[in-house]
DNA sequence: CCCTTAATGGGTCGCAAGTTCCGTTAAGAT
DNA sequence: ATCTTAACGGAACTTGCGACCCATTAAGGG
């Protein structure tokens, strides 16, 4: 009666449903970093994990629901926010995270998939939203603190202080394409820095 | 003897060659608006075009051809940069178009095919870089001049501080995928004017 | 106005991505 | 240990993108 499916591996998550799973999406980071995310073909994923593919397209559905399976794990992995004791300290190891990811042959190339799966998937798109107001209210506790400290004026942004650190180096990896190094992630702190300290991040100000 | 296939269109451009063009880009941003860069079929833009897909095929080769054309299109059509008389002024109008840019169901539309386009065609990045890089480069002599007339310290780097404006509109357009209103824009411009007097944007400062 | 041939376009074909079918394997409950 | 059935996997089948062939049209030069 209850024709009701499950959404295949959720009744039976253990044993051999798990390791299925993990060699998927190992397999999945493989490809993306030889293939990037068009050329994602469930079929090398299926073969590469040593599994049928009817298999992933069951689990899966494609390549999008594949990222976004990748990225609510990457989620989990996040680490918590720097405390180093000065916000310029702990927005340079922002800038440092988020320059290491971007540079990280897997890391990168499973991030920008998911971007790319974003402007064709509104799953992807939730999943990568859901992970990046995740990061940015994680880190922005740290700059909460610097208010609390005195170092920043009161009524200071932290959300939007982590994310003018962010969207410069983002900027330049999908819209201008340039090469994303140390200098790049210096002048982000510099500048937001700067402004954070003038008060351009107070709202009503 | 001379076997050089010279690449179609090239040799008569006029009449009917001009005509098939414009038709084919114009049906390609319909497509573009109703279906994304991922769901941009050669067949369907020909149909609509009123031509043969041969043809689109011949002369674009696949779907970021077809924007990498656009976007080549678009880059000689850009204005020359606002300059009302004041920094704050000139950046203000450069963010009101980028955001009207972006904003805009055609433009806009293209504007992220050619972004995810660059994500998988080398040729479609190049187009993209180069025409960033012309904006920036034009937009960057407001600044010059703003500098020129004291309004920010000397040796500010005027290209870095135009990036800096556009940068948190894509980021949330791209990565975060949060709406894009005038108040991200206004930010955008508030924070990193108040960064350039500080003397943020000068190098070796 | 005519001629050469660049460029177009309809039709067809091959291949690879994705789907369905059904038998096999092994979780998890008793 | 045994049973039920969730989940897997091989193979055949379907679909549609992109390539090719060749007849037709019209650009541009004389």
């Amino acid at each position: 009666m209850e024709q009701q499916t499950h959404l295949a591996g959720t009744v039976r998550p253990g044993g051999r449903t798990a390791r299925v799973r993990a060699a998927v999406l190992e397999a999945t980071q493989d490809e993306l970093v030889e293939h990037g995310f068009h050329g994602l073909a469930m079929d090398q994923v299926a073969a590469r994990a040593g599994v049928g593919k009817t298999t992933v397209y069951r689990r899966w559905g494609g390549p999008a629901g594949l990222v976004t399976d990748l990225m609510t794990e990457l989620a989990d992995r996040s680490a918590p926010h720097a405390d180093t004791g000065s916000v310029e300290g702990d927005l340079l190891a922002n800038a440092a995270g988020v320059l290491g990811a971007v540079a990280d042959k897997r890391l990168g190339a499973t991030l920008q998939a998911v971007i790319a799966a974003a402007t064709c998937d509104e799953q992807a798109a939730a999943a990568l939203r859901e992970f990046y107001l995740r990061r940015v209210r994680e880190w922005a506790k740290a700059v909460d603190l610097a208010v609390a400290r005195g170092e920043l004026p009161a009524g200071t942004d932290g959300m939007e202080v982590v994310r003018a650190v962010s969207a410069p180096i983002y900027y330049r990896l999908l819209v201008t394409r340039e090469p994303v190094d140390e200098e790049v992630a210096a002048r982000a702190v510099r500048t937001t820095l700067a402004a954070a300290r003038a008060g351009a991040f107070v709202p009503t100000a």
